[in-house]
DNA sequence: GCCTCTGTATAACGAACGTTTTACATCTGG
DNA sequence: CCAGATGTAAAACGTTCGTTATACAGAGGC
């Protein structure tokens, strides 16, 4: 079995719970079933430890992006599959930014790179849904829409993914019927 | 002057830029230019500081709310504003709440406070925009776009405000226009 | 059979944390 | 004019932090 593995999936669920400064060394030890001293041989240090689930939380983004959402209204079903399976707690990138200050360079890094790659699926979803538009601004609205439900869920639960969905869908069928884009 | 309040003003600049558990009782100190024991004589300890930090955004939220919001377009036009000068590094509340895992109860007290009425106010704005109408749904869909629009706008600025304040016109029009709620 | 690798358990490290204390200065109202 | 409130400066408190070091145990390949 792959300790460092363990060891990121355990501390991607301290994190999400407790956030990342309040989260200490010694209950990553413990949660994580394994000395501190094979974790620090494993991930160099917390801001490394940070990075790797960061890291890890876009892999399997984009695995799960790939492999089930071909759709702007699959994006929003995907979402309400991980928070109600999973729980809302705001996105982890922009928590770890957060409580940096944006001082940590690698984690401004993935937060980018991860809110880079989001934003381009997104927008080719919407060119292949609403061809012949210019969907940059549709793109960033669904964009917008997909942030707020992500936040917005965590103190109004699945209803708020749900309003988004349906927004998103609005948003969509009035850019189908061919409204001008402003 | 107001001690307590030079020392919330210092704090919510410190917490809003470098996050809440990164920053020190003694940079709190240097920044509010006072003592460290004149500060604890006014606030007590650091969770309160943060409750005190907090319910000051409340209420200059609420004030702004009330003064200059109207619409929905002008709580994305107050948006645009608060973005352009103060910058954007997320909802605090939100971002407090996130920092403490929701161990501190009244951390999530005064956020829970904020959102909902926040979720009223839009409410109220929503039915008196579009009477008549079952505005619940079309409400909670602003919402998730002004929430959207604030967390998208840490790594995307202004634009992502401006693309939710058409998301939110487009909503709006529709609804006017009478499309019967799903 | 020994050597290296990989692991545990635990204690120690210096630094930084939130908070309190001690000692002293300055203003203000009766 | 002095008593009380309110402030500063700075050290000390005990704890906890991230990280490293010490001592030892088992497993597998040559």
């Amino acid at each position: 079995m792959d300790k460092r593995a363990e060891l990121i999936a355990a501390a991607d669920r301290l994190f999400d719970r407790h956030g990342f400064m309040a989260t200490s060394m010694d209950q990553l030890t413990e949660a994580a079933g394994m000395s501190s001293r094979t974790l620090y041989k494993h991930i160099g240090s917390k801001t490394d430890l940070i990075v790797a689930v960061l890291a890890e939380r876009h892999q399997r983004f984009m695995r799960q992006m790939e492999v089930e959402v071909e759709s702007v209204d699959a994006l929003f079903a995907a979402l309400e599959n991980w928070v109600a399976t999973e729980g809302a707690n705001g996105c982890l990138f922009l928590r770890a930014v957060g409580e940096t200050g944006g001082d940590v360079p690698e984690v401004v890094d993935v937060m980018a790179d991860h809110k880079a790659m989001l934003g381009l699926r997104i927008e080719q979803i919407v060119k292949t849904e609403v061809p012949g538009h210019h969907a940059t601004d549709l793109a960033e609205q669904i964009l917008v829409l997909f942030e707020g439900a992500m936040t917005a869920s965590i103190y109004r639960g699945l209803y708020a993914v749900q309003s988004a969905r349906q927004a998103a869908s609005a948003l969509m069928a009035q850019a189908r019927r061919g409204e001008p884009p402003r």
